[in-house]
RNA sequence: CGGGGCAUAGCGCAGCCUGGUAGCGCGUCUGCUUUGGGAGCAGAAGGUCGGGGGUUCGAAUCCCUCUGCCCCGACCA
């Protein structure tokens, strides 16, 4: 590709509002464009990067002998209302009729189609197990749409559906899903991590999510640095403390606090570690009842994934609002503790532990400290509600964890029947017995991965593409071609050369000064450059630089294949 | 959806408070010079100041309203 036939300008400057490096930087780069909130179009630099994970995905799928097709992206309502999700999936779910009135709504997930597909196609275990896939657009009419093309509302998306005779078939297929996606990941070159996870609203049991690690991601993940262990941490188990504290025999006492409403202010103002004091935050009851309290010791974090699962609190999972823990404690929320409240509390286990602890005293402005379990008030029943954080033992044993940050971009589910229960998808054993089809569903977010790569691999100039996912792999960068007939030529022949070889090559023939070049093939982030000056002609040498070197090298010609094999190697 | 904010040239912004000529940087176009890290000089194009309504002799500026967008929270590949 020739730069002066590229009409995509870069920009210096990023839209103001791009706030995560990712959206500048695809921005800046002509990469995308946006049309409307989480509505982007794909430049070409941007489509080739989005082809070349489709095509590594679409190999690996191939290879687990998973069979392509393609679904519909409009979808009819009917289809929704059978399997009971055109009413649970909620604003996400972008409806609207067509000229009949009848109800349609554009897929943002496809399990109903292929199940659809299934029941129809699918009428003996002798053809299964079987595995469909497409790569697809998809659209979730996100609450709020941000960081460019990793929370998009319109999205590119490889999902894939598995049917089973029975859950043994299940589960090897989702191993062979698993080990699938990990050499996908494996191949883009990221870093990136495999966790347990929760399966949230697309229903299901046992469930993975891979994850780029990035500083920036939005999901904060648990791994075991020297074990196998790792998961979501709004999954991982949160062990009991391995002791218990005993009371020194102090009698509870209440203290004016006043003004201090938060577990910093309260701990500085008692001159006690926020690990010595309780926390209590309030939530909707399911039954609209009383709020739930729940205890946690001043150091730790509520974890909202496991709360809700809890009897009696209301799903989704609401804080309460100040005039309920008013009506419940008699306090505002910043001086709210569990001694003597009537209504249902669930304590933290590393709560339950504590012993001369301080809390709130239900009183505006007051706390009480040295309160212990059983003496001043109930031992309740003590749960896992919290995050784990790093340093604490893994919950299978084997190794302390870390926490990292990480980018989803792909989940694999065991779905069971839940669908083909619904939509009547079966088939006939070899007894002759009509059995629905256990499930399996494995997603992974193409056009994230793009942006994700980005957010891992960059650096002040620009963007740093692992060579499998870069748009083209080599910049020929030619200095002063307007005057050196001899860099005009030197030029021309490498390009042809290296794309008669195979290569994705650039040529930077633009009558543009040479900062312009390099700073723009920086930003674009092309693994490796070659310029080519009056200089490098005169001493028989090539300039080569790959994108995170930080010096030059010279090389004579006839080694530039050699270079570029192990530059551009896996 | 709740809370906060923004909307002026392709991008980044000033002007608004205190009403009267629409401006700066980058980018774009032309010419000359320059050519190893986002050049210099000279010139030029480009705006219904988000839409509608109102107040006023006069509105980018004040008021009302609509729309779009962004940020903070609960959801997801």
């Amino acid at each position: 590709m020739r730069l002066s036939s590229l009409p995509i300008a870069t920009q210096k400057e990023a839209p103001a509002d791009a706030e995560v490096i990712s959206h500048q930087l695809m921005l800046r780069a002509g990469m995308i464009r946006k049309l409307a909130a989480g509505i982007y179009s794909w430049l070409p630099l941007g489509l080739r990067v989005v082809r070349k994970i489709e095509t590594i995905v679409r190999e690996e799928m191939d290879r687990t002998g998973a069979l392509e097709l393609l679904l519909p992206s409009v979808q009819p309502g009917a289809l929704w209302h059978q399997s009971g999700r055109w009413d649970l999936y909620g604003p996400e779910l972008l409806r609207f009729t067509d000229r009949h009135k009848r109800d349609f709504c554009y897929g943002p997930t496809h399990e109903e189609v292929i199940t659809d597909i299934a029941r129809r196609e699918l009428r003996s275990y002798k053809q299964l197990p079987v595995t469909f896939y497409q790569v697809q657009t998809k659209f979730r009419d996100e609450i709020r749409p941000r960081f460019g093309v990793m929370r998009s509302r319109e999205f590119i998306m490889k999902d894939a559906y598995s049917f089973h005779i029975d859950e043994p078939s299940l589960d090897q297929t989702y191993q062979v899903m698993y080990d699938a996606y990990t050499r996908i990941f494996e191949r883009t070159g990221l870093r990136f991590r495999a966790v347990e996870a929760d399966s949230g609203a697309i229903g299901g049991a046992v469930s993975h999510e891979f994850h780029v690690l990035a500083d920036s991601g939005e999901d904060a993940i648990a791994f075991a640095d020297d074990g196998d262990y790792a998961a979501n941490v709004e999954l991982a188990p949160a062990a009991p403390p391995a002791q218990v504290q005993t009371g020194s025999g102090a009698a509870m006492e209440k203290v004016a606090t006043p003004g201090a409403e938060s577990i910093a202010a309260v701990s500085e103002s008692l001159g006690l570690a926020p690990r010595q004091c309780v926390k209590t935050l309030f939530v909707c009851a399911a039954d609209e009842g009383p709020p739930v309290a729940l205890v946690l010791r001043g150091d730790h974090e509520l974890n909202a994934v496991k709360t809700v699962k809890l009897p009696g609190v209301a799903e989704p999972l609401r804080m309460a609002g100040p005039k309920q823990v008013q009506s419940a404690t008699g306090a505002a929320p910043g001086s709210v503790g569990p001694v003597g409240l009537s209504g249902p509390v669930y304590v933290d286990h590393a709560a339950a532990a504590l012993a001369d602890f301080a809390c709130g005293a239900n009183e505006d402005g007051f706390h009480l400290v040295n309160v212990n379990w059983e003496r001043d008030l109930p031992r309740p029943q003590s749960v896992d509600i919290r995050n784990v954080l790093a340093g604490e033992p893994a919950p299978d044993g084997h190794g302390t964890l870390s926490i990292a940050r990480g980018i989803e971009v792909g989940h694999i589910f065991k779905l069971g029947t839940k669908y083909s229960a619904a939509l009547g998808a079966t088939v006939l054993d070899d007894s002759g017995a009509s059995i629905a089809m256990p499930m399996g569903c494995y997603g992974i977010g193409v056009t994230r991965i793009a942006a994700a790569a980005i957010e891992q691999n960059h650096d002040s100039a620009g963007i740093i593409w692992p060579q499998a996912i870069a748009p083209y792999q080599i910049m020929i960068i030619p200095l002063n071609q307007a005057k050196s007939d001899a860099v005009r030529e030197k030029s021309e022949q490498l390009y042809a050369r290296l794309a008669d070889n195979g290569y994705e090559v650039m040529l930077d023939d633009r009558d543009v000064r040479p900062g312009v070049k390099f700073a723009d093939c920086e930003l674009l982030g092309i693994p490796v450059r070659v310029v080519i000056g009056d200089r490098g002609i005169k001493n028989g040498t090539l300039e080569v630089r790959g994108r995170r070197d930080s010096d030059n090298e010279n090389i004579a010609p006839d080694e530039l294949d050699n270079y570029l094999e192990r530059k551009l190697a896996g």
